[in-house]
DNA sequence: TTGCTCCTCACGTCACGTGAGGTGGC
DNA sequence: TTGCTCCTCACGTCACGTGAGGTGGC
């Protein structure tokens, strides 16, 4: 079979069949009278051989060894070319995270697509004052750069800047954030949770409600007291929880006073609060006894009368100091 | 700064240098007497610009319009960039994935190696024979192979084919099986159940059990029919189940039969049925009363019997005469 | 004078595509 | 004779590394 035949049938071009046989990868078994290639049937077959190699990514070179030194085995060789493709692709990742960041950033002219990555640069920094600097100077950051940032920053002081930076960025930074929420590594939900308590807006606060149900209580307990802190009811039985529960209990019952100006939610709350008080728990009788100072007004006070005959001695004595407090200064 | 220096702190060889000034793409702003390459700050900078562009995978000439050609902007580039790097990415995939497939094979030369690449050509064939003879013609082929390829097959003469190849291949095919199993489209489900529900042994038994809780019902109902032929009595609450809604009501009934041989169980079928059998649906209730008559022995007569004063005419009328053949034929 | 740095020129890489200029077989 | 196929030789690709052979500045 003639060169342009077997191209047509392998769909190697004759070029490269020539190049094979100046390689000696496939030499083609005869010539015709004119000079001509002739390949036979097991020429053919080599060739399918050659290209079924090069479909694991073989050079030509390692493709000529694979089909001709019985002592090149197979093992060691698809090994390395697994860890190299392993690499191309892990390279390959990075750039198309960077492209997409870029094509996200919208950028007007290439100055602006050099400062865009210079700062992903900067961020991506081992040094924390390189990051640090970063958060600060750039005033131009996309939300989303500054919230994937945050995701992973490890260093306080970094972490402040950055959730400084994202408060005044322009972009929705809050999306990132909301998959940082629902990571499996606590560390990242923690630090989500930390950047949307500092966030204002609806969104922060859906998502803050949504935390609420997280199965760590630590993760629970800050989404309370951000949700507290705006005056969302729906942190209400977290907060109780957290006053019970100890640390923050001062910061939760504050935010629980606040919430109880609301006489609808204020008979809810002590509810919950005088609920709570059936625990055997003597630390945490102790901070709902406190807790109950922080209620509006008189709202507390006969609970806190009936404490004063309670059975435990620190009780007594912290509801009667509280009960007199409150009666002075009514 | 001479060459040496700024090779050192950009991190771009000295050769690339004189490359890049070669191209017109950083002209070093003067010369030494000696004819030393001479670069300013501005130069410098313009280096780390260029090596900026170069991070998201620009050609030096595209490097060069990017920084001197107001009219290139960076919008449909990057594009392109994006685009191509899928492609690539996607390549790479591909390639990875035969490469792994090739490794767990362990070929033992790279006779076996093409042969195993040749399979994967003919697997992945568009046409339906080829694929057919493939499953048919190798018998070297691994289990693994095989499952990945009923779990997309389409063609139910191919499908048959790669289930009946796998039940005599060599190695783990269940693992392939279990992830396909829990595929969130239906059909692939579907398709790991039927080749899980020819498998013997322990693992796909686990596996059909699993598939018991499937949130379709006739994933649910294939897998306990296998598991019924298996005899095992985990499948006895879907095939009460199968015998009330419908479809494969009769190997379902044959199945509990079998399965009532157990004095144990026999208990636990018959409160079964007879506690479906309170259902208002007719067909239903006509399934039940068809099934009892599987029961082995006499263990349904008495039900039976009671079913011939049963409101519903039909089912009068078959309970009388099964309950004469049971009689007839003890 | 001795290292060191710099210079230019040029080859090689790897798997090809694309000619140029020429020839054989129907 | 006219297309068509084949031949060899050679250049170009793209971002480099690595010399060879030579020179400037401390």
């Amino acid at each position: 079979m003639l060169i342009g035949e077997v191209a047509r049938r392998s769909g190697v071009s004759a070029r490269m069949l020539r190049h094979y046989d100046a390689l000696g990868l496939v030499r083609p078994t005869g010539r015709t009278f004119g000079g001509y290639r002739e390949y036979a049937p097991a020429d053919i077959r080599r060739i399918f051989h050659v290209e079924g190699l090069r479909t694991l990514g073989l050079t030509l070179e390692q493709v000529a060894r694979a089909l001709d030194d019985p002592a090149f085995t197979p093992s060691v060789l698809v090994g390395d070319l697994i860890r190299e493709t392993e690499e191309r692709l892990h390279r390959e990742r990075e750039l198309l995270d960077r492209l997409r960041t870029v094509d996200a950033a919208e950028p007007y002219d290439w100055q602006d697509v050099l400062r865009l990555i210079e700062l992903l640069r900067a961020l991506g920094s081992p040094n924390a004052a390189h990051r640090q600097q970063a958060a600060l100077t750039d005033d131009t950051m996309p939300a989303d750069l500054l919230a994937e940032a945050i995701l992973t920053e490890t260093d306080p002081n970094v972490a402040g800047a950055l959730r400084w930076a994202l408060t005044r960025a322009e972009g929705d930074g809050a999306t990132r954030l909301a998959a940082g929420l629902r990571a499996t590594d606590i560390d990242i939900r923690r630090r989500a949770l930390h950047a949307l308590a500092e966030l204002p807006g609806e969104e922060p606060a859906a998502l803050l409600t949504e935390a609420l149900h997280d199965n760590d209580r630590d993760i629970r307990r800050r989404a309370a007291l951000a949700l507290g802190a705006r005056g969302d009811t729906g942190a209400i039985p977290e907060l109780v929880a957290t006053v019970v529960t100890g640390p923050n209990d001062v910061e939760a019952a504050e935010h629980l006073g606040a919430l109880a100006h609301d006489p609808h939610w204020a008979t809810r709350i002590m509810k919950a609060l005088t609920d709570a008080l059936t625990t055997p728990d003597q630390a945490a009788r102790l901070r709902l006894t406190q807790a109950l100072a922080e209620m509006p007004g008189t709202l507390a006070l006969n609970t806190l009368r009936q404490l004063v005959d309670d059975d435990d001695r620190a009780v007594r004595l912290l509801a009667g100091a509280l009960v007199r407090t409150l009666e002075e200064n009514p």
